[in-house]
DNA sequence: ACAAAAACTTTTAGTCCACTAAAAATTTTA
DNA sequence: TAAAATTTTTAGTGGACTAAAAGTTTTTGT
């Protein structure tokens, strides 16, 4: 019945297996932690069995994993539309980046299930989350590399300042307040955002000893 | 047959048997992984049933956290006594904060524990782990802060500073540091130093912008 | 000093769920 | 129509965690 492109009826098939088995898990994890659903309730909605799921995504973290490489995309793209083109100096610069970072997470899943992410990340038990993070972490930072170099050209920047160093540098510093947004369910992304801007403000001032 | 101190028998044999659990415990994590670990095998060493230790620990990770909760009390000692009364610049002082607190997370568990140490701490379901390590956080920032205060008090820091937002700016970027050299396996702790000297440095070029 | 009570631990028995292996069934492909 | 690919069913295993009954040891009141 659908017009045959390039793919076997076979690919297509397991496609929209994966689609909807990812589709039922963002729907699930949505609304209740990564702890309390089963993969069982995930095959069920997505119309398939659990070996399948299994089969499909290995564990339950592989899962959420399929889930935030899809999110970390268009995170990407939003950045380079975004944030392009517009230097001001760096303090804005990262404060922008910042806004959009937090934004973006929060329309697609929301503070509990990031942690889930974030925790396992770390944790050596799912080397895939590892390596995700290293390469999302490395593309972030890449952003602020480039969009650094922008505003020394364009003159709002020390020609001293070593980019690659700097660049670095501000991510870990948004990282950490990302991290601790994320963590607080009581914390709003205005009080990061705040506190952010007085770590770099007081970094700063390093240079005058 | 033992001196009864202030405390009854039934108080002292708790006593023996948490500090024969996490004990256990420990041995246990050096030699393998949390994950393959079961709180049977630590129950059996422990000389006790595994009822116990889940009567005693609520978790897995409860025992964990017992754990690193008894490292943290000694890493705050530890950093009393090598890091006081000192003071020679800021950058230094962060330096070799972070030296301390990477040499002694390493003389206790290896990277691999410490690895699910910094999960659990910031997946919600183990409340407890989120609340020692805020409180950690806390007391590490605090000793900055407290250095830095002795810094400006012997002129080798701008007045101009304010100790409270630059403790935590330079306590947020040593901590990412921090996890990335326990996250991986092969980054070596003067790398990581290195890589936390360019960072204070390449930020304290944002005041020339 | 002794018996009853209180405080614990252990044993027992289960539940739940992730994850796995292999046989059976189904469907596409050739 | 036979072969290949892939899913489902079936059947387990392992281990965390729990509830409750049974057993043991300390405490306590007299």
């Amino acid at each position: 019945m659908e017009g045959s492109q390039t793919l076997s009826l076979r690919e297509r098939q397991k496609e929209g297996r994966r689609a909807r088995i990812i589709a039922a898990a963002k729907s699930l994890f949505v609304e209740a932690g990564l702890g309390n659903i089963t993969i069982e309730a995930i095959a069920e909605i997505a119309g398939v069995s659990s070996v399948t799921v299994h089969n499909y995504y290995g564990t339950k973290s592989g899962v959420l994993l399929a889930l935030v490489a899809e999110s970390d995309r268009e995170l990407l793209e939003t950045l380079d539309e975004d944030l392009s083109h517009q230097p001001k100096d760096s303090i804005d610069l990262l404060l922008r980046f910042f806004t959009i970072v937090c934004d973006h997470t929060l329309t697609h899943l929301d503070k509990s299930v990031w942690r889930q992410v974030i925790s396992a990340s770390v944790d050596g038990d799912e080397p895939r989350f590892n390596k995700l993070y290293r390469e999302l972490d490395y593309r972030l930072a890449s952003v602020l590399i480039r969009e650094i170099e922008l505003l020394k050209a364009a003159g709002k920047l020390s020609e001293s300042a070593n980019s690659t160093h700097l660049g670095w540098a501000m991510f870990n510093l948004q990282n950490a307040r990302f991290v601790e947004f994320i963590a607080n369910d009581s914390k709003t992304r205005d009080q990061a955002l705040h506190d952010l801007r007085n770590d770099l403000l007081a970094l700063s001032t390093l240079v005058h000893s």
